[in-house]
DNA sequence: ACAGGCATGTAAATAGTTACATGATTCG
DNA sequence: CGAATCATGTAACTATTTACATGCCTGT
């Protein structure tokens, strides 16, 4: 039975304990969501079939006269997301609109690639300081891997922000030392 | 009119001179595909359509008896296509599932986060080693932007892999200095 | 009372991959 | 000749987003 990766996002999220779908889209966005998103439209028929294959198992865990279930990983499931865990991770997408530009901007005038540039820095800025703002409010101290994947993107967004700065210069620099050792 | 970033990519390919699908989605694979793919089967129905919209022409250009048709972008296209270079970009996604499962490897034994790290260590290795063997044949002098995200996908992935080396190592160092200053 | 958040779900559309089918040309 | 590459396209499938519909609960 192949799962999907949506699949193993949900086993992960429940697998220290129950949630119900709009908490696993809430945790999914305060964590993840910058190297992999979920929307309701996955999550909730996911959790249907993660459920009618024995992997997830849904509790009614009503707040007042909202209905509301969370569901519990199985033993079954937690078993599928170890040897899920343990295969060597195979895809990696990227998909960044700003580079796509860049690449094709030499029919415009260097000014309007540069404007491209700080645009992207100005977004990468952003995101970095939304990560460090989680970074800092964070104290949980058993696991180690939550805030290591969060310094990636805190990393990752600072050297992409720099990045767009030195070829900004770049693009801006006068033209004349081409050669220069 | 709305088009697809896929029509983008298409426009930019053919905005040089003149292509067929065949030649765009070898040059995707050889370019963008780091942070942009396209597929056959997203290609050869966007021709079409962009063919009907008048943004591209197809000219019939076959080589011997093996037909072949290469596109050329009209006035229309090009105009299209700055317009939406013009535009500050948006959409930026990064699935990782390296990212991902490590992500969840608190239910794992430290050696198995380890492995994981390793794995995507090799494969930014690999990429980069790639992307520096492309980088070492260009001799083109014109367009500065290809070789600049070209530039970029190897910093990125030298940055990754490295990244990896250190937290592969703060996995498996000793607990006793949590707390130094 | 009302806004905002909690909660669940579906329908429709778009995007994208994979696999297949077909056939010509070129190089060894 | 056979393999690789050039070349075009489609069908089926999977993934994913967006928008919508519904309704309760909490705080002001």
């Amino acid at each position: 039975m192949e799962l999907s990766s949506t699949a193993y996002v949900i086993l992960g999220m429940v697998s220290r304990e129950a949630r119900s779908g709009y908490e696993i889209k809430a945790l999914v966005d305060g964590s993840v969501r910058f190297f992999w998103a979920a929307s309701y439209g996955q999550i909730y028929p996911e959790l249907k079939k993660l459920s009618e294959a024995g992997l997830v198992e849904g509790v009614d865990a009503p707040t007042g006269d909202r209905k509301r279930t969370v569901y519990a990983i199985t033993e079954a499931g937690e078993e599928a997301l170890k040897g899920w865990l343990r295969e060597p991770p195979e895809t990696l997408e990227m998909r960044e609109e700003g580079l796509l530009k860049l690449f094709f901007s030499g029919v415009l005038e260097p000014e309007e690639g540069a404007a491209t540039l700080r645009a992207m820095r100005r977004q990468r800025e952003q995101i970095g300081a939304q990560l460090r703002a989680i970074e800092a409010e964070k104290g949980e101290i058993d696991d180690p891997y939550p805030p290591m994947v969060l310094r990636a993107g805190i990393e990752f967004n600072t050297w992409f922000a720099d990045w767009c700065e030195r070829m900004e210069a770049q693009l801006l620099a006068p033209q004349h030392e081409r050669g220069s050792s």
